[in-house]
RNA sequence: GGCGGGUUGGCGGAGAGGUUACGCAGCGGAUUGCAAAUCCGUGAAGACCGGUUCGAUUCCGGUACCCGCCUCCA
């Protein structure tokens, strides 16, 4: 069997993954907030965790990893946005209106991550879903002394962890030491973070021991985790800005809650997603999103080569270029595939380089490797694997199939009498209107060769006509 | 201020203490009426300064620059 070996956070170091069940190997990875379209930056921990899904599938067996992916629909902005569709004369009540708007963001993000082609995961919680296992995780911390209620909140006592920092390798003291939050006077310990907190009128809120309220970001994932996929599981990912202090805080209130334990076994981070050199964000006006790309015309499976060009743990910038360079090798590797044989698993050096920390740059080595050496039914099984080709090949990367031999005919009939006469205008010029139309135009001693390429426009292949 | 990551040829981007990464672009050639496509070949690198070593782009230390987290951002 294949050795898989990852970067843990928790460590790290590389390590070699040994799952605590090999028939049932079990992965969380921290979804996203729904309140609006997915953008780029979102994408990657998909792709990065797609794969890693699809290689632990193809290792252990498609039955037996289970993958969990939440989605957040408890959230200000979420409010924030129902709250001004209802000021807006929206009918229907404040929580309809944010039921209507993160189903509907819901939709949107499962679309565009199809898109992608990531695998849908075994389960993609709500938290609104799990409310009453967030309430009972939150006592059983107030009872065993980690947690106090206090004016309506409930506060996790970081003090009362002593590991709390590990992770992200910060010590409270010195976290304290560089706080620039504003610390509410109820709380015990700055560090002290919200498990419950009062809603107030208007806001979304469940009936709760400490009264109207709702659950904090962090504990929604922990509880999740839990009831999906029990007290220890294998694999706990996201991005690593969720490093600190979202996962630092699961692992609190989980180790906390249930010390019986041990919550994630491998921590994985992919790094941040780049726009020109900066982080995407709506403040320096490099946001955009995934369906901004694929309005633009840029598919799907283009997207995730980009992605699997960079190794996950390394800083991506996206540019133009890139997706471009993306397509073409894309569209050469479908080309091959597409008449390949289907009587083959995955290439092995394809496999150990995912298996080696998801080392995705050296997979797509790999490809270049097979497609050199003609060997397209290991390049089909390989593409396959990551990712490629679940629906077959792609209409953009397909040659469209239409009828040139009248074309072609003509060409020949001008290109033979130009031989006689020496005189080539003819020629030129019904050779560069198709070349206008997209036609890669193929002349040698043996004959007359029309293409459709990529940018064929059969429109203006009419007006020649 | 605290913590973490990075800096590889024109661009993208890996591995490995000594052996061509690779892709794109470029250049040369074959081929072509000219092109395109294809094929063959090819130049080019590892921020800077030290150290360890027979040998470092790869290990260690320092400097510079870039990026991220410390704000319910993937």
């Amino acid at each position: 069997m294949v050795t898989i070996r990852l970067t843990n956070s928790k460590t790290r170091r590389k390590e070699e993954f040994r799952p605590i069940d090999p028939s049932d190997v079990r992965m969380y990875v921290c979804g996203p907030t729904v309140y609006d379209r997915a953008h780029l930056g979102n994408a990657r921990p998909v792709v990065v965790f797609d794969t890693l899904y699809r290689l632990l599938r193809h290792v252990y067996g498609p039955d037996h990893v289970t993958y969990v992916r939440n989605f957040t629909d408890v959230d200000d902005k979420i409010n924030a946005e129902a709250l001004r569709r209802q000021k807006a004369g929206a009918s229907g009540t404040l929580e309809e209106l944010i039921h209507q708007r993160t189903e509907e963001t819901i939709a949107w993000y499962d679309a565009d991550m199809d898109a992608l082609g990531a695998l849908r995961p075994n389960h993609e919680p709500r938290a609104t879903e799990f409310i009453g296992q967030m309430i009972a995780m939150t006592e059983g911390l107030i009872a065993s002394g980690h947690a106090y209620a206090v004016e309506g909140h409930v506060l996790f006592r970081v003090r009362s962890y002593k590991d709390y920092g590990n992770l992200s390798g910060r010590s409270v003291d010195d976290m304290i030491a560089g706080a620039r939050v504003e610390v509410a006077p109820f709380k015990e310990d700055p560090m002290d973070f919200v498990l419950w907190k009062p809603s107030s009128g208007e806001e979304p809120g469940w009936e709760s021991p400490w009264g109207k309220g709702r659950p904090g970001w962090h504990i929604e994932c922990s509880a999740m985790a839990h009831e999906l996929l029990g007290e220890s599981f294998d694999i706990h990912g996201g991005g690593l800005d969720l490093q600190f202090p979202h996962h630092e805080n699961e692992i609190a209130q989980s180790a906390c809650a249930h010390p019986h334990g041990d919550f994630a076994h491998y921590w994985l981070h992919n790094e941040m997603l780049q726009v020109e050199g900066k982080k995407m964000s709506k403040s320096l006006g490099n946001f955009f999103t995934v369906r901004d790309l694929l309005d633009q015309g840029i598919p799907g499976e283009v997207i995730r080569f980009v992605f699997l060009m960079t190794h996950y743990r390394s800083p991506m910038d996206w540019t133009a270029e890139k997706a471009r360079q993306a397509q073409a090798t894309l569209r050469k590797f479908y080309l091959l595939a597409s008449e390949a044989l289907d009587n083959v698993g995955p290439y092995i050096g394809v496999t150990n380089a995912l298996a080696d920390d998801l080392n995705t740059a050296q997979a797509v080595y790999e490809l270049h490797q097979l497609a050199n050496a003609g060997d397209t039914p290991n390049l089909r099984a390989s593409l396959r694997l990551l990712g490629f080709m679940d629906n077959g090949v792609p209409e953009w990367a397909r040659s469209p199939v239409v009828d040139l031999t009248g074309q072609t005919e003509r060409l020949i009939e001008l290109r033979n009498a130009a031989m006689a006469s020496k005189d080539f205008s003819a020629v030129d010029a019904l050779k560069s209107a198709l070349i206008a139309a997209g036609v890669e135009v193929r002349m040698s001693k043996a004959g007359v060769e029309l293409v459709p390429g990529p940018d064929f426009d059969p429109a203006k292949l009419e007006a020649l006509q």
